[in-house]
DNA sequence: CCGACCTGCCAAACCGATTTACCGGGTCGC
DNA sequence: GCGACCCGGTAAATCGGTTTGGCAGGTCGG
């Protein structure tokens, strides 16, 4: 084989005009063609392994069946693989591809890659971060259908992030189930959504299993494995010490196991913790695995390429957006580090 | 602004035909244009903020500036990201776009989603594989240029792969620069090119440095923390126990370190640990941070997306593909692992 | 028997760029 | 003064599809 079969010589082979064979392999509505001729389209496609160019059809409809993702940040977790794996599978079954770009923050960079994007006429964006915070969507995307991903904003647009304050309930649960009754939580001290979501939840479930507000402490410290170190050294050190703690990520809850391990403190027996993003190769690799509230990243990136679609049809048909915004839950990955308060 | 200029819109407005607009804009070779109408058409086009329709020249040219990233998985660690930013800095200086794609160890959807971005004309393939093992390219990419990414191949392409051995010798050197001379590696006993080549540089280093053989021991193990851990047990448990111990990858010095808290040992004042692979999230964490010897994923991708890049040249030009390979030597990072060897 | 309408299909225009082939006018060499 | 050649530019073909507008020929109702 040497060239790829265009539409031409199907048509030849199948005896019949260009414009039959798009109509039947497109199965274009309001077109009729007999069903011998439907027949030997079909098979004259099949035996020169024919595929419409992507790019003459884009060129045509104005629609080339991708998708762009513009991500702030690619490298460093695998949450951008996770976002990108569940936005995939979505695109997927509409036959379309995923154009994915990395701005690293830099403003500039980001204008040149949309405009790449742009003229590659994608039918539209999810604009990703890497941790859920507010974002705003840049100017030179104003004209094409963007979800939000990961984020939320303020602009007229869909968005689709973690459901923080629920993640904050459940973590609260395990505990509360698990049969403590005296909780803390080390927060993040950043002013961004998830810094606040969590420990509302926390404080919420605590205080609708009647656990008095004074055995529920919440502290807040700048979100590395050093300040919750810190931060858990000075609230285990004493003997009415709570028994089951939550901190605000997985990376942070390292450093509670090692101010733990200092003290002398066994994880579970004496201690319980859970953690938050459920950072696999992490929380597996600890000693004990770590129970942990998973982040929905292949939800989310399954919800905002179904979200993006919807958009892209609405267009498609002249009709305004229908913009929508969702909180998706994450699941308690149960592993090692939550047991019985001691008594 | 309602529609983006088209070529038609910047010849009108510059006086002139598309056909001098596009020889202009791209500087064709070959063509002459007067300074003063090159000047008009330049500002023509950035009046009207033109920027050419990739899709239309796509078609042109059969060339569509973008190219394929074909991974295997995505999703657990953040390997992908690093390769696939590597790449993509390299791939943004040549205008292009990367379309990225996991196959999940899926042949099917492999072929399926080569097809798929066949039929955009990329100009080529980067192939990758998230650890570092022989693939064979698939028959459908035959036509295609491609670069094997982060793995070896026995087919008649290029590859660009970690040194593995190189980053052995360095973990030796490591532990050697800080005065060890009782060595042991908890290998892989998977049968992968790093489950020798590490060791393999290990030993030579060790043997170079003047290190008796039997003071250097190497054990294979399964690869994970749990297994790490029993071999770390059985390696340490006794008096004349090695003071430097080298890990296959991060995870599995996780395992060594759960050991060595078991038995009493500090780290790294009683044994020195060095890892692999400088998984971030947990090499940072761990306490004390881990010392290992990063995979050059980034340099990897740029690698491979330049030798892309010189092999489409080729092409265009008429020429055999040059194929190449490198192994490429990891960084040690240097973190709290090792120190001075107990007297 | 006539016109309206349906069926099955196709020719040609079109999408927006690049590339090929050519053209008028000036210059140069002899 | 004439042919060759260069300069600056353009018209039209082209890439491979989809879409528009129609065209034969048959059927049906009145």
């Amino acid at each position: 084989m040497s060239e790829r079969a265009s539409i031409r010589d199907v048509a030849v082979r199948a005896g019949v005009s260009p414009t039959t064979v798009s109509h039947v392999l497109n199965n274009t509505p309001g077109t009729r063609t007999s069903e011998k001729t439907r027949a030997r389209v079909h098979a004259a496609a099949a035996e020169l392994g024919y595929s419409a160019n992507a790019v003459a059809r884009a060129l045509r409809t104005r629609r080339s069946d991708s998708v762009g993702f513009v991500g702030d940040e690619i490298a460093t977790t695998p949450f951008a693989g996770k976002l990108i794996l569940g936005a995939q599978e979505v695109v997927r079954q509409h036959d379309g591809v995923l154009l994915v770009t990395n701005t690293s923050y830099d403003a500039e960079l980001e204008t040149r890659e949309i405009r790449e994007l742009l003229s590659r006429d994608i039918d539209g964006v999810l604009y990703a971060a890497m941790y859920h915070r507010v974002v705003t969507v840049p100017a030179s995307l104003h004209a094409a259908p963007v979800v939000v991903l990961n984020a939320r904003t303020n602009d007229d647009r869909s968005w689709v992030s973690p459901d923080e304050y629920a993640g904050g309930e459940d973590a609260a649960q395990v505990l509360i189930d698990a049969g403590h009754r005296r909780l803390a939580m080390i927060g993040n001290s950043d002013p961004i959504p998830a810094a606040s979501g969590r420990p509302a939840g926390f404080l919420a479930r605590a205080a609708a299993a009647g656990i008095p507000a004074e055995d529920v402490t919440v502290v807040y410290v700048s979100p590395t494995a050093g300040h919750a170190a810190e931060a858990a050294m000075r609230l285990l050190d004493r003997p009415d010490r709570p028994t089951g703690l939550f901190c605000f990520n997985d990376l942070m809850a390292m450093g509670a196991y090692n101010s733990a391990r200092r003290l002398g403190l066994r994880i579970p027996d004496d201690l319980s913790v859970v953690g938050f993003d459920d950072l696999a190769i992490l929380s597996a690799a600890a000693d004990p695995a770590l129970t942990t509230v998973a982040l929905p990243h292949l939800e989310m990136g399954a919800w905002a390429a179904e979200q993006l679609y919807v958009e892209i049809a609405a267009r498609a048909t002249g009709q305004p957006s229908p913009v929508r915004h969702a909180e998706l839950r994450g699941e308690v990955v149960h592993r090692a580090s939550v047991g019985s308060p001691p008594r």
